[in-house]
DNA sequence: CTTTACCGTGTACTATGGTACACGGTTTAT
DNA sequence: ATAAACCGTGTACCATAGTACACGGTAAAG
């Protein structure tokens, strides 16, 4: 099973562009060419894509699955190095819980202060904001 | 007491390219200007500046504050927009805290699956994802 | 009176994650 | 054989929230 790029992005449920852009980013490794010089694609690399995907959805940016496919493509201590690569992204995703819940907590504040009869000109909200 | 862009920026612990920026993007309104041109602020301009700081850190975006800033200059049935306003943006800190959560368990999910021996090169975790 | 510090404008650049388009070559279908 | 569909490269563009810099005028200090 080979692809050319349309056929390969419409499988990875991404553009084509997206996947010229991966390969820019090193995100995806030079593909084969025919002799016109049209990428080719296996269903491997539509796993590849796949792994991008969902492990993006999880929160980590481009930059990080670059340096975390490193790892994965040297096939190397890979256990130990994807278990503390999640651990700290864990920690990441712990952290903005918390500060958006401080901020959840500051909307409620303001919120509380204001009247029951909000036809009111002077805004409390307004005032403690300045 | 009045201050030129520097002095004003430092005031309100931001970069005097910022005020430009706020003022391109009509956050700020057009200074007063001395006879050579030069941008002139109050203190009520210190005051602006730090409500745009102190809602931004709310989560709100410059666009959004650009709105929420036409209605507190309109002075118009302030109390009521301001409620609505701080009302919609915690419903998505609230929805962002969930999608947060789920991402959080997920990972959490991930590092279930390491085995005790991290060694090990087959990881379960880029099993799971591919 | 000259040097330094400051201010003006306009433009380009940063990062992030792509998208869009122009121009030209290739492949496929009719 | 020719048109449509596809692919290549390179470049520009989108939003977001600024930052940096060049070039030239102004203000303040010595």
């Amino acid at each position: 099973m080979i692809y050319r790029i349309s056929e390969f992005a419409e499988k990875c449920g991404v553009n084509k562009e997206t996947i010229r852009y991966y390969e820019r980013k090193n995100l995806l490794q030079e593909p084969h060419r025919t002799e016109a010089g049209y990428r080719i694609y296996s269903y491997d690399d539509v796993k590849r894509v796949g792994f991008i995907k969902r492990i993006q959805e999880l929160g980590f940016s481009l930059s990080e699955i670059y340096k975390l496919l490193g790892v994965v493509d040297k096939d190397e201590v890979r256990c130990q190095d994807m278990f503390e690569f999640v651990s700290k992204k864990q920690k990441e995703v712990q952290k903005q819980i918390e500060d958006l819940k401080r901020i959840e907590t500051m909307l409620d504040d303001l919120k509380q202060r204001c009247p029951d009869e909000k036809q009111l000109h002077s805004c409390p909200i307004i005032e403690t904001l300045t």
